[in-house]
DNA sequence: TTGTACGCGTTATCAA
DNA sequence: TTGATAACGCGTACAA
């Protein structure tokens, strides 16, 4: 029982009697490889338990077969269902995926992108379209391919597949105004460096308007993704004088967290209030009454970013942008204002 | 504007007209760099954009600042909440987290973690002990410092930190038999290659002989982690002509599923049937009745997992295994049965 | 305090 | 089909 040191092409090739060249084309381009060598080598690679050294191969080759991706948390559902999804696919394409988060921090993200280029990421995937300039130059002059998701606008710089949220909003918040509310709430994630969260209160402002809503009738109050953040924005919304017939929130967990405030206050939805939520997770199902929210195909947003940036990658054509068609889930928390 | 390509060291140095060597040293030694000369060599990384080339300082410096984690899905609460833990104290540390997911698939587990060490992962966080016997040479064979999370067990290979599935689970069985329950059905994720799972369903058994209770009353199904497959179990287990008058569940997410199908077949909980969880993901307080479960400290293992393994990897001492605390929490889906 | 020069493990070019 | 060999960008003895 020696102590073994880490294998290396060079130790493969000397057990196979071949040149590190011979050993080099087996792994990477095996039709070059004459049937017998090949399974020389193959047998010394396995005997050896040799791994490939990426940072090496990363040097000498420039590709990695490995995409990284930078999402604002993990302990969102949205982005780990279609995360989950996005690493399936890549798979399957014989990419590896590397996750990092940026806990929804604009200088975290930099760090991050800086980070997975530095370790060769082939290819990018990041979360909505607002970043500085500072850093979008950095992407350009390293030419990485990166691809934005969770957002979609033909007139960016980056490629992107999602779908308009400003859109998405509007189609819920016209509903809800024809139903007959009027006095709006609104809970939303900081809009602050989050296009997505903008989009999507912009859209309840100017649905407002186009059914002739003053906009001061719309409360808003911006807080971190959760749900005790969002029990607590319910709260001081539904303290105010004017109390809104309905509360729409940035997203499902918000919306969750503002449900279980209102129960605990005693405030029945949907006859008193109701309230709305956006992306459509699991737990939009599970809460009662069941949760209307906007529903987004995660997982298929996964796959197909995860197709796009292959192709990127390998330089094929790719669409600048790829909408997605979200639904809207007209679920028990909404009711009619009479 | 002329075609920029990637500034290395080399460059770095002819503007600050100083030596590669020199840079590297502002780089990773500064106190060895006068102060008028690191000056210069800081103002030349910032006008080029210097990043370094993690490859080539990977085959320099075998070392990487990085942390690999392998996690079974990033689609489960617990992991990904203990994962954030575990990534906001590494960056505190100053190392980087490189993020894979298995799909509980232990054959995808291996590729990951021989990805991960190629990479040049200074340490390795896993989830469980099941591993077969081929990788656990290949990670002791590359000196590669891991720890196992989620787990606990003092005589394992691997440095673990988590809690005693048996022992917490055994906990939760015996007050449950004690309030009278002795036809008892369990849903569990697969047991195959999960320790944890495992344990869990051991305990049950345990203290169902320990209570005097023939194990032929319980009636056993195993399942994929969901919420949808978690109904399906439950409805097969109360098609049965024995049903059950308390359901343990492997983990939170199948215990909302059961109580979702219990709903909608008219069950009533706990009037009609008792159901239990475990790990006291958020959901489990945001269902209705509230469910009874076993609250898992994930943010402070995860935390805890960071210094620990950055310990291994620096070379400090660490604890073979860390215990943390679990608690059981009594809540609404569980009653007496007399 | 600074510079010279070598080696890390791989791919790719060119010849054989 | 195979082999020799030059990069790739960095860290670090060792020398100055």
């Amino acid at each position: 029982m020696t102590t073994r040191s880490i294998p290396t092409l060079d130790d493969v090739a000397k057990l196979a009697a071949v040149s590190t060249a011979t050993v080099s084309r087996c792994l990477n381009a095996p039709e070059q490889v004459s049937d017998s060598t090949r399974k020389r080598v193959n047998k010394a690679v396995k005997a050896l338990g040799y791994t490939p050294n990426f940072g090496a191969r990363f040097m000498a080759a420039k590709r990695t077969n490995t995409i990284g991706a930078i999402i604002p948390t993990m302990e969102n559902a949205i982005f780990a269902r279609g995360l989950q999804a996005f690493q399936d696919e890549l798979r399957a394409k014989g990419y590896t995926l590397l996750v990092a988060s940026s806990s929804y921090k604009s200088d975290i993200e930099e760090e991050q992108i800086r980070s997975l280029i530095a370790r060769g990421a082939d290819g990018l995937l990041l979360i909505g379209h607002d970043r500085s300039s500072a850093i979008m130059q950095y992407l350009l002059t390293r030419k990485v391919p990166a691809l934005v998701a969770w957002a979609h606008d033909p007139s960016a710089v980056l490629p992107s597949i999602g779908f308009d949220n400003f859109e998405a909003m509007c189609g819920l918040a016209k509903h809800v105004i024809a139903m007959g509310h009027s006095r709006i709430g609104m809970i939303s994630a900081p809009t602050e460096s989050n296009d997505r969260a903008r989009a999507r209160v912009q859209a309840v402002r100017h649905s407002m308007q186009e059914a002739g809503i003053s906009t001061q009738n719309l409360k808003l109050i911006e807080t971190e993704y959760g749900i005790e953040t969002g029990a607590i924005a319910f709260q001081s919304l539904v303290g105010n004088s004017q109390v809104p017939t309905v509360v729409f929130c940035g997203n499902d967990v918000l919306a969750v967290g503002a449900m279980r405030q209102a129960k605990k206050m005693g405030i029945v939805v949907p006859d008193e209030i109701s309230i709305t939520g956006f992306d459509d997770i699991e737990l939009a199902r599970l809460v009662e009454p069941e949760l209307c929210t906007v529903h987004v195909p995660h997982r298929k947003m996964g796959a197909t970013a995860a197709s796009i940036l292959v192709d990127m990658v390998e330089g094929k054509s790719f669409p600048q942008t790829t909408q997605l068609d979200v639904k809207i889930e007209l679920r028990d928390s909404l009711s009619t204002r009479l």
